[in-house]
DNA sequence: GTAAAATGTTAGCGTAAACTAACAAAAGGA
DNA sequence: TCCTTTTGTTAGTTTACGCTAACATTTTAC
């Protein structure tokens, strides 16, 4: 099922919102998206035909337990980018984090999993400890070392 | 002034035409893009309209030398796309292109040159001989030297 | 307990970019 | 030349996703 960049971002937003122990309603997603709530309403109704939230009308949106894990490999990606652009190319965090946005709906699943394995096998900068919950603050500050200094450090 | 997917995907095709070619047709980059004729005539229209190509009707494509500079930069970016994905990330060659496609109206000018800058400066790569003319076979070869084998000469 | 505010929905518009069907123009061969 | 093939255009449809305007429902406040 290959779904379409602002799904991906409702998603997520989604994710996000239900993990800070909230309830999730169309004017919150509205407001983190900065879109209008009849867009965001049809954009819900779309995932609920599709099976990745529970919706009814008025109601709290809930993602399904398929919703939860795409939206967990959603950003788990945009993570593994910003991690990247962060502590490899050194682009200022702010940067970082619209450009990981952006690019982690053109990013295939195998590249992704590939700039991970470089990350981590090929640079050795530490693992992930926090399992990509972008909830933890941990998982985008676990890697400290930049691949410039680690490259020094190996010569 | 920011061009749409499709957009810089006609440019791209457009400028690599013109370099083989010479005349370029409306059947030409509907056949290289796989869409069809009446698609490529309204993008092309579009893009005569932002003065980014010459065209009248039954005649044949020419890029103005705005379109010809952003075609340039367009192809510089998947380059360095495909170079990274190819020879740092390891990914397959076939694979590549079409992940740099993707990628490449994603990401932004300042990550790409970044990107590039780590993978000359940082990495130490040979740099690119061919001022990343798509249509000089060079320039995708000409970094040999995978990122992997670099790191453990450098250890 | 009702009125105002907040929230949610419906209907319809605009744009981008693909498509098909049908028609028009140009090119090429006998 | 004339006719067929190739090539190009026009018109209208579809899908995705934003928008506004208008209306409906729910919640809150007094």
């Amino acid at each position: 099922m290959k779904l379409t960049n602002s799904q991906e971002e409702y998603l997520k937003t989604i994710y996000l919102l239900e993990n800070n122990n909230k309830k999730v309603r169309v004017t919150d997603i509205a407001k983190k998206l900065k879109i209008t709530k009849p867009s965001v309403n049809k954009g819900i109704n779309v995932l609920k035909e599709i099976g990745l939230v529970n919706y009814k009308a008025y109601g709290d949106i809930m993602l399904t337990e398929k919703g939860k894990k795409l939206a967990l490999s959603i950003i788990k990606r945009q993570d593994i980018l910003e991690m990247f652009l962060v502590n490899v190319l050194e682009i200022q965090k702010d940067e970082a984090i619209e450009e990981a946005k952006a690019l982690k709906h053109a990013i295939s699943e195998n590249t992704a999993l590939r700039l991970n394995k470089y990350i981590t096998e090929v640079l050795n900068l530490e693992e992930l400890e926090c399992g990509y919950n972008i909830n933890n603050e941990k998982c985008r500050n676990c890697l400290r070392v930049t691949a410039k200094n680690r490259l020094k450090e190996n010569k």
